[in-house]
DNA sequence: CAAAATTGGTGTTGATGTACCCCTAAGGGG
DNA sequence: CCCCTTAGGGGTACATCAACACCAATTTTG
C-alpha cells in the first residue's frame, strides 16, 4: 500500500470543520466574569457566544487560538490554556464541525472589549447573568469554569486576573471568587506568603477610606526557578 | 445573511480529518505499561503507534474512541477519557488530520492483546523499552503519563489497574510505579483504609512463601455515596 | 480630639498528617 | 526447629494546617 493510494482511501474522511472557542475569564474585584459576543451571523444570529472562529487549513490549532483572542480583545501574551474538545456529531448546524475549547486569564483593568466583524459587541458577563447561549458554548463554559477551579488551586494562574500589583485581600477575594469559598485571613496571608513566590513592595494602596494594605506583585522569575527544584504551588 | 449562503462561504474551510488515539496503560505487577501497535499501513509502516483511528463523519469523538478501544482490546465498559487534542498543520503526512487523545486503564490480568485489521500487533511495553514512535505519539504519550499521575492522586481510577481482588501492598506498588516515588508502608495502610473505600475480604492470598495478606476489593457503591456528600478522593 | 468603624496584620493552640522505629504474625525453605 | 521473608500495625517526635482570638493602623464621625 503506498502512501498516495492510502491518500484516495481515505479521502472521504476529510470532511470536518475544525474550530476554536475561548472561554475569557476575567474579574472585575468582585465576581468572576466571562466574555461573551452576540452573535452577528448565521447560524444563531443575535445569540450570546463565546469567541471563537473556524481554523484555517494552514494554521496550527494553538496558532488558531492566539490569533482569535488577538482579533477579538487585541492582546498578546495573555495566558491560554487548551480545555477540551467537544465533538458530537450534531453541534453544528452547518455541518460537522469540531471545536476546541481553550480558556484565558486576562487582567480586566489593562483590557476594553473591541467588537470584531463576525460580533456585533463584546461584553464581560457574570456567571449568574448568562443566558441561552449558541451552539453547545453553555456546556463548553461549565467545563472550562471547572478546569478553571481546579487550576488555579495547582498553578499561580489566579495572578493573571489581577493588576500587577496587588493587595493580599484583593488576591483573597479572588481566589473566593473563583472558588465560592471562604478562607480564613491569617491562614491565607501565612500560607501565600509562606510560598515566597510574593514580592513586597514600599507601596501602599492609595484613596481608600481605611488603612491602606500593602502592594505585592508576583515574582515569576523566583516562581520558575523554584518550579525546577520540585516547588509545587498548591491552594 | 441566510443560513445556506453561510454554508457556500465556509466550506472551504471543511477539509480536515478527526482522528482518536487512545493510551492504554495496564500493570504487570510491578511497573506501569502501555499498549502499542505495530503500523501495518502507510505512513509510518512497520513503526511503533498508539492505536488509532479515524473518526467517521457520522459518530461523536467520544464514541469513535470507545469504538477504536472496542475494535482493539474487546474490551467494554473500560475507564476512558479525553486528554487533549493535537492540532499541529503537518503533523500527519497525508493531510491536515487533528487528532485527539484519550486514556485509559486496563486490568492487565483480564486482557489479551488482540491485532486488528490495520496492526500487525498490538503488545505491552513498558515505558523504558518505548523507542521512535509514529508521527506525534511520543508527545501524545508524555502527555497521557502526566496527566495520569495527576489524576491517580485525586480519583480512585488506580483500581481500574488491578485485578478486583488486590492486597494493599500490590496497591502500594502501583501507585509506587506511577508515581515514581515510595510511600511509608504503615501510614498508606492507615490513609487508604481510614476512607473506608475499601472493602476487606475474609480471604487471603495463595501460594505465596511468606505469611499471606487480606484481599481487598475496592468498594464503588460506598465511594459513590461519599462522594456525593462531597468526600474527595486523595493520595 | 476622642470614640467608633473598618480593614490590615499577628500569635496561640489543638488537630491532623508524615517520617521513622520496632514488635509480632504467619507462611515456606533448609 | 531455626531462619528468612513479608504482613500488619502500635507508638512517638515533629512538621503542617485550620480555627480563633487579638492587636494595630488609618479614616470617619460627632
Amino acid at each position: 500500500m503506498s502512501l498516495e493510494s492510502e491518500r484516495q482511501r481515505l479521502s472521504p474522511f476529510f470532511q470536518f470543520g475544525q474550530s476554536v472557542d475561548c472561554v475569557v475569564f476575567g474579574f472585575d474585584g468582585a465576581s468572576l466574569q466571562i466574555l461573551v459576543i452576540e452573535r452577528g451571523a448565521e447560524p444563531f444570529f443575535g445569540f450570546e457566544a463565546l469567541p471563537g472562529d473556524l481554523v484555517r487549513l494552514d494554521e496550527d490549532i494553538d496558532e488558531a487560538a492566539t490569533r482569535i483572542l488577538h482579533d477579538l480583545t487585541g492582546l498578546d501574551n495573555v495566558f491560554l490554556d487548551q480545555l477540551k474538545t467537544f465533538g458530537r456529531v450534531d453541534r453544528h448546524p452547518l455541518g460537522r464541525v469540531v471545536t476546541t475549547a481553550f480558556y484565558s486569564l486576562i487582567n480586566q483593568t489593562k483590557y476594553n472589549p473591541r467588537p470584531a466583524s463576525w460580533a456585533v459587541k463584546a461584553r464581560w458577563k457574570s456567571l449568574s447573568e448568562l443566558e441561552e447561549m449558541a451552539f453547545d458554548h453553555r456546556e463548553l463554559l461549565q467545563t472550562a469554569l471547572e478546569a478553571l477551579q481546579r487550576q488555579v488551586r495547582q498553578h499561580p494562574i489566579g495572578f493573571e486576573l489581577l493588576p500587577e500589583e496587588f493587595t493580599l485581600a484583593q488576591l483573597q477575594t479572588l481566589y473566593e471568587a473563583v472558588l465560592n469559598t471562604q478562607f480564613d485571613k491569617a491562614n491565607f496571608r501565612k500560607k501565600i506568603l509562606s510560598m515566597e513566590v510574593l514580592k513586597a513592595l514600599d507601596k501602599t494602596q492609595q484613596a481608600v477610606r481605611h488603612r491602606p494594605a500593602r502592594l505585592y506583585r508576583f515574582d515569576t522569575q523566583r516562581y520558575t526557578s523554584l518550579a525546577k527544584q520540585g516547588f509545587l504551588f498548591e491552594l
